[in-house]
DNA sequence: CAAGCAGATTAGAATTATTCTAAAAGGTGA
DNA sequence: TCACCTTTTAGAATAATTCTAATCTGCTTG
């Protein structure tokens, strides 16, 4: 019998290594806790816990290394806009964020109709890296 | 013999009895660092390393304290751009900034010619705090 | 498919930034 | 000056994150 591969399921384990990253089980566990499903935005804590309900034993000081790698690797984005923590964000694509400060609650848009226009060219010997815009708001 | 009364020398006094804060030496001598010369970007770290090379004593708990209430008083902003430090920014003007990420330096750049169009509008229920906007460059 | 090795994981200690605590000191109005 | 309430302080405590050193595990090779 010919086995169906579907499309429709992502490999983590390719994906991994795609970028880089050996994928080992706590790897494709975190990968399928970030990425399967929509566009997300997670905090160390919040994913280790979340790792965790899937019955996976993933160590706290993993879930860090693995946020760093991914980011590095260019799977994630750091974002950073409350002191003490930092969130990363499974959006990849260019967007800017809404941040609701009462609640720590960061929410993507995207930049399609956003147009930041007349930005000073960036100091000597310097290049950009990236503009964020965020906008914060209070409930 | 008359006094003379300068209104060219700042009276931190009488500022921050106008913010609500009692002028106690250490809070007098931590202005007199962060106010008395052009626009400025502190860390907690490196206001206390200041003010002791002015021969004040102020503990680097008072240096928090005070910093979180001048932010609190609005005669500074607190700037979060990279994850584990707080900046504070005697800059109250409205204003965005660079980040020189290779080297966490802040610098302003003036709001007047920025124009962020195309925003989308807040969540339901909430109302705008501010918009930032911080452009990322690397040496 | 066993062996070996480089890379990954882990628990717990360490580090860093910040806040808290409780006691001592200081600013201020009467 | 006194009394009172606020501030300051040293050091302990907390929170987020990184480090360490030992153990484990993918993966390549024979």
């Amino acid at each position: 019998m010919v086995r169906m591969i579907s499309s429709a399921i992502p490999d983590f384990a390719v994906r991994l290594r795609a970028a880089g990253l050996r994928p080992t089980r706590q790897r494709v566990a975190l990968a399928r806790v970030l990425f399967e499903g929509g566009d997300r935005h997670v905090t160390a804590e919040g994913l280790h816990a979340e790792v965790k309900a899937t019955s996976h034993r993933v160590s706290l000081a993993t879930v860090y290394n693995t946020l760093n790698q991914f980011r590095d690797a260019g799977l994630l984005r750091e974002v950073v806009v409350a002191p003490g923590r930092s969130y990363f964000d499974t959006n990849m694509s260019h967007h800017h964020h809404f941040f609701i400060e009462t609640d720590g609650e960061l929410h993507d848009f995207p930049s399609d109709k956003v147009t930041v226009a007349g930005l000073p060219t960036p100091p000597k010997g310097t290049k950009l890296s990236r503009v964020d815009v965020i906008v914060r708001v209070r409930r």
